[in-house]
RNA sequence: GGCCCGGUGGUCAAGCGGUUAAGACACCGCCCUUUCACGGCGGUAACACGGGUUCAAAUCCCGUCCGGGUCACCA
């Protein structure tokens, strides 16, 4: 058997095949993240297998440790893949820079069948010109196939560009988008083979689908332009051509403009890892994103709220949108904080503490009483520090806040129920949630009074502040006796 | 500019020739309540425009306008 023939028998043939090709060149998008839930979903949906594959051909872009991420993250979402980079597979390698020896060959081989041609130019004329490449104005494409040889043979540089037919016009086909025809004329001759030696995307991607078997080609709907080329390679090799499903573009509306655009790192939109820094949980974003641009159909359009499992029994290629979507932060949030209130408090705790203690000292504060405080009051982890600045501090405040027209309270009146509760703390032993209910329920009694009017200055002297994460009894208990009783003291000078 | 693709409330969206045009976020109001939050209830708000086709159009066709993508030895 020949090199091609061996690579053919290697193509598995069984059941659906999708593969998520990530360039390494940094973090990962929202959107990029998107379309490998996608891919992910497509495959395992059909109880098929999922790739990683690297598309690392532009050396230049290449950024140290970006492969780690790509991994951090898929391993983080839950996204487990098949065959890849260091666990291997039939069809291996799975980095494109070590597929080096195949693309040379198969552009040869398209040369060979007048489907490409080696091109010695450093730029065409018309690229001189214009910026344009003009396939009619190139000599290079002129050249006969024994005169071309002749100056590869002699060691001339050269790239090898497709030969598109200056006639007609190429049809493919779209999951989503059905049939799309662009005419030949418009498509441009372009590099398969860069003259580093490596290939384009443009070349690298079909010889590798191809021969990884990928049944399914998910990607951005960026590549909807290119991809007739991508078929007239497909029919110059005689290959299969898979079933494309593209995806329309993340927005965002720019938070100083107001403008929509595509959502990118270089304005400062968030990546997915800055969403994790952020305190966003992985299942939520997970939910959040997959459910941009695409949404379940019929008994299922009202669900929202769907696990990793859920997302691949209910996912059909059939309900991703052909129009562009923006990128709600807002309803992150709503995924988020639903996610954080329905998690296990045990493991609310755990996730919340690292950000409660940038707030408050542990040591002073009884923080591990916190969590419960917080966990429905939260976007994100990170909204966490903020709430509590009023706990290791107590803060500057004015004697005003002690009225409220709702519990009829004045400064005097505030001042009178502020000596009655100080005098009952003092008598608590066992400073805990219990004693301190009983206490302030007990002044209400005595007073005939609602227990707001007693509960409102209470928590006023103990946080000094009017908007507060939980009431009195909770605050006085975290703070502990002693701080809450200096407060109180703090409170009454302002008063008198 | 050429080519390609879109266009249902501010946002995500259901809808596939006949609906009072779902639902969610956000926003507003009410209730609950120990402030806030949670929770419950209710409300404001949309088929870009113009022509067709049809008994009937958000749904089909054409045009206009608007938006996006693409025209790299980047992916």
């Amino acid at each position: 058997m020949d090199f091609f023939q061996d690579n053919e028998a290697r193509i598995p043939h069984s059941g659906v095949r999708t593969r998520f090709a990530p360039s390494p060149t940094g973090h990962m998008h929202v959107g990029n993240l998107r379309t490998a839930l996608y891919e992910y979903f497509v495959a395992r949906h059909a109880g098929g297998t999922f790739i990683l594959r690297i598309e690392d051909t532009d050396q230049a872009r290449e950024v140290e440790g970006a492969v780690d991420i790509i991994k951090r993250t898929l391993a983080g979402v839950g996204m487990t893949y098949d065959e890849g980079p260091d666990i291997g597979g039939p069809v291996g390698p799975y980095v494109q820079t070590e597929r080096r020896p195949y693309y040379g060959k198969y552009a040869k081989l398209l040369v060979e069948k007048g489907a490409a041609y080696y091109c010695f130019c450093e730029k065409t004329e018309s690229e001189e010109d214009t910026g344009e490449f003009d396939r009619a104005e190139n000599p290079c494409r002129h050249l006969s196939p024994a005169e071309a040889q002749a100056r590869v043979d002699a060691g001339e540089p050269y790239v090898i560009r497709q030969r598109i037919p200056s006639e007609g016009s190429t049809t493919f086909h779209d999951e989503i988008y059905g049939d799309i025809t662009a005419p030949n004329a418009d498509l441009d001759d372009q590099v398969l083979i860069k003259r580093d030696g490596l290939p384009t995307y443009n070349f690298a991607n079909v010889v590798d689908d191809h021969l990884m078997g990928i049944t399914h080609v998910v990607r951005g709907a960026e590549y909807l332009s290119s991809s007739p080329k991508y078929n007239l390679l497909y029919e110059a090799f005689g290959w299969e051509i898979p079933k494309y499903i593209h995806c329309p573009s993340v927005m965002i509306t720019d938070p100083n403009t107001g403008v929509v655009r595509k959502m990118s790192k270089r304005y400062g939109d968030p990546s997915y890892e800055d969403l994790l820094a952020m305190g966003y949980l992985p299942e939520a974003i997970v939910n959040y994103v997959t459910l941009l641009g695409w949404s379940p159909r019929g008994e299922l359009s009202e669900k929202e709220f769907f696990t990793m499992d859920e997302l691949i029994a209910a996912f059909d290629a059939e309900g991703i949108s052909k129009s562009p979507s923006a990128f709600d932060i807002e309803k992150l949030n709503y995924f988020n904080s639903t996610y954080l209130k329905n998690m296990d408090p045990d493991l609310f705790s755990e996730l919340s503490m690292e950000y409660i203690v940038r707030a408050v000292d542990a040591d002073k504060v009884n923080a591990a009483l916190i969590p419960a405080l917080v966990q429905s009051r939260i976007n994100k982890l990170s909204d966490i520090p903020e709430l509590l600045d009023f706990f290791n501090a107590l803060p500057e405040y004015d004697a005003e806040l002690f009225e409220n027209k709702k519990n009829k309270l004045t400064k005097e009146s505030s001042l009178d129920l502020l000596n009655k509760i100080d005098a009952a703390f003092r008598a608590i032993n066992d400073w805990k949630y219990d004693t301190i209910h009983d206490a302030l329920y007990a002044i209400a009694e005595a007073e005939g009074a609602k227990i707001g009017k007693i509960m409102w200055p209470a928590r006023i002297a103990a946080a000094g502040k009017a908007v507060t994460p939980g009431g009195a009894i909770e605050i006085c208990e975290i703070l502990g006796k002693d701080e809450t009783l200096r407060r109180f003291a703090i409170a009454k000078s302002k008063l008198a």
